[in-house]
DNA sequence: CGAGTCATATTCATCGGATCAATCATGGAG
DNA sequence: CTCCATGATTGATCCGATGAATATGACTCG
């Protein structure tokens, strides 16, 4: 094994070991380097990849710092992973997100505070004032349908499914998916189940908020897959 | 933003881009390096934070290619995560991973070949071999278990969906799963589950297989909260 | 002519040092 | 005591050199 791999692999044991805990600052690179025996561009390059997987932070002119590690943090590199599978592999994130999110909804029926599920209305009252005739403002929809979904992930009471859910379609694959839907009708449909899925909650009912969730989600995912094959296949060139 | 990161993400661009594409070979360092506008050094640390999540491999001698971009490679990286929060968030992963690998195995009873389902078997029958009585052999148990349930999961037609339960359980967490159950009866229990998943599989009843595989992992997670409180606080010391 | 072998070139791996930039700590001025 | 300037500390970036692994092409031998 490299060097390097070997250096990125200590500093996470110290890290399993509790030898380096969360926002703990680590020695300067120069001694550090040292005391792993590797050459100071080296240390770096380790360094520089544990900061890729957010576990490590670095502020000039202070130091290298243990980030807090929570999952949300750690598991928000997963968004690329989705991003890059946008053509092969994008219903097998959707079928995993509706797997994930289907239960996290209906566990977020009996935890949502009510000012939050009075936040998801307006979400929703917000995205039904955008015009839908002819020209859909992409943008602000998939920020409201982020939201939507996020809030209500957040509240599941399990920081680890809230962060699988945020992550398991990235921005690219969200966007791409309001994008396809060029017929307003599409947006209408989902914003109705956005609704159902909202006086699930309301009703504090989570099985009908689990149901929702799951169909909301498969509705996607068949529209993705079995409608129009001739949405964006621009192929391989430019 | 700084050099490397937008040397980073300009990489990442384009491979969603499609202008790097899976195995394809990278210009030497020091062609991209000027083609980024960034030294050697600093282009170096750049990929190496790609290697680390798994998109870009180097050979010495030859030269940086993008790896198959395959869900399971790239996802693998969160068994580090998961590892890093055995104790606070030990919990949140198991039932995130119930989740899962209860739709999975529902998934797997309509799929998996007969051949695999006789070789789940066959791992049971080892397991059960072992001797339990005094001398319990963990490392053992821990391989046998971790085959059993990723061959379940690897035939439930969805490579996210496998490759995510994979890695919710680190080989960390799993081992410490396992060297928990210091009662032999604990590890009788955990075997009779995986023997009920597998008569569920061999009856190619999704529903049972369901049940049984989220019960069995909620086993696990009662057995990790609520069971024993003195198991192995060591504390913050050597 | 074909297969195996070896020298060479190419490429990444690692290292050490140099310079710049951001931040912090210290001490003095008001 | 507060505010600010200055130097010390530390990471960011860059450069160049050497080592190690691989591929490529020429060469030899059968």
């Amino acid at each position: 094994m490299g060097v390097i791999e070997t250096a990125i692999d200590t500093i996470k044991q110290m890290i399993i070991d509790g030898e380096l805990r969360p926002g703990q600052k680590l020695p300067v690179e120069k001694e550090l380097a040292e005391q792993l025996g590797v050459a100071r561009n080296t240390l770096r390059e380790a360094v520089r990849a544990l900061i890729a997987m957010r576990v490590l932070q670095t502020r000039q002119g202070d130091g290298t710092y243990v980030t807090s590690l929570s999952p949300d943090l750690l598991l928000d590199g997963m968004s690329f992973v989705a991003d890059i599978h946008l053509d092969a592999g994008a219903g097998e994130f959707l079928h995993v997100r509706r797997i994930l999110e289907a239960e996290a909804t209906a566990l977020a029926a009996t935890r949502i505070p009510d000012a939050d599920l009075a936040h998801l209305g307006d979400l929703l009252d917000e995205a039904e004032r955008l015009p839908t005739q002819t020209t859909i403002d992409h943008g602000k929809l998939v920020a409201l349908d982020q939201d939507f979904h996020s809030l209500i992930a957040s509240h599941c009471g399990n920081a680890v499914l809230a962060a699988v859910i945020q992550n398991m379609s990235g921005r690219t694959v969200r966007a791409r998916i309001w994008r396809g839907m060029s017929d307003p009708e599409a947006v209408q449909r989902t914003l109705r189940e956005h609704r159902a899925v909202h006086r699930a909650l309301l009703a504090r009912d989570a099985d009908r908020a689990r149901l929702h969730a799951a169909l909301h989600v498969l509705g996607v995912e068949e529209s993705l897959s079995g409608s129009r094959p001739f949405a964006g296949n621009r192929g391989d060139g430019a």
